[in-house]
DNA sequence: ACTTGCCTTGGAGTACACTTCAAGGTTTAT
DNA sequence: ATAAACCTTGAAGTGTACTCCAAGGCAAGT
C-alpha cells in the first residue's frame, strides 16, 4: 500500500503543491483520500491520474477540456462514444500543432542557415516560409 | 505601392483589429505609417512582419520573447550573436514541444486503438505511455 | 446636412491557469 | 513543551494576452 503526501507528489512531478490542490479542486483529479489529520494521502491510482493529466497539460490540452476528458473517463456508462470522440478530437489538435511547429522550425532553420546572408529581404523570407510549408503538405 | 487598412489586414490574417493594435503598441510590430487622417496604412513590409510574428505566435512563442526577437532583428548592429542565439534557442523550444506532443499523440492513439478493451488498468496505460515515450528516444 | 460606418486613443474588463495569503490545525525535533 | 516545519481551507491576487468600451474624428452615400 503506497502512501505519499503532497510534498512528495509535488517533487515527483515537478508541480507545485498549489497546482495539485487546484487541479483537484476544479475536478481534474479525483478526490484524494485524506489521513486522520485531514492531509492528502495519494495512492498509486492518484499518481497515475496525475501522470496522464500532466502529460496532456504539457501537450497543451486546456483545463476545461481535460475536465471533460477526466469526467467522461470516470463515468463507466453510455458516454463511451463521447470519450472516444474526445480522444480523437484532441489527437487531431495535437497533430495540427505539431504541423504548425514543424513549419516554424523549418522557417527558423532557414533563417539560421542563412544567418550571414544580409541580402535576405522580407520577400525572400516569406518565400522560404511558404516553401517549407508547401513542402510539408501531403 | 500597396496601401491596406486595418480591416483588410485583420481579414487577411484572421486576427482581430484589436490584436493588431495591441501587437503594435507593445512593440511586436514596427510603427505602422498613418495616412492624412491618422489611419493605419500598412505596406508590404508591415504585412511580412505580421506574417512572421503570427507564425511564431501560432507556434507558441510568447509575446515577451517575440518582442526580444523583433527588437534584435531591427537593430542591424552588434546584436548579431544575440539574434542567432534567439533563433536557435526558440527552435529548440519548438523541437521539444513537438516531441512532447508526439509522445502524447502516441498515447492517445493507443487509447483509441484499445478503446473497447475494458481490461485496461491505470498500470497498463502507464506502460503504454512510457513505451511510446522510450520508443521515440533516439 | 445628415446618417451610417469606418477609424483613432486610453483605459478598463476578461479568461485562463495558477499563485499567494491569512488563519489555523498537526507533526517532528530539541 | 515549545519552536519549526509541515498540512488544511477559502479567498484574494497575479501574469499573459488579449478584448471591449467610451468618446470622438473622418469618409461615403443620399
Amino acid at each position: 500500500m503506497i502512501r505519499i503526501n503532497i510534498d512528495k507528489v509535488s517533487k515527483k512531478f515537478n508541480l507545485s503543491k498549489d497546482t495539485l490542490r487546484y487541479w483537484e479542486r476544479v475536478g481534474l483529479l479525483p478526490s484524494v483520500h485524506r489521513n486522520a489529520s485531514g492531509y492528502r494521502d495519494y495512492d498509486q491510482k492518484d499518481i497515475n491520474w496525475i501522470l496522464y493529466v500532466n502529460a496532456l497539460r504539457n501537450a497543451g490540452m486546456s483545463i476545461e477540456r481535460l475536465i471533460e476528458f477526466v469526467q467522461s473517463y470516470r463515468l463507466e456508462d453510455s458516454s463511451n462514444d463521447k470519450r472516444k470522440h474526445l480522444l480523437i478530437e484532441q489527437r487531431q489538435v495535437l497533430i495540427d500543432e505539431v504541423h504548425e511547429r514543424e513549419k516554424t522550425i523549418n522557417y527558423l532553420s532557414y533563417k539560421i542557415d542563412h544567418f550571414e546572408d544580409h541580402t535576405l529581404t522580407y520577400e525572400n523570407e516569406k518565400l522560404a516560409y511558404d516553401y517549407n510549408s508547401n513542402d510539408k503538405k501531403e
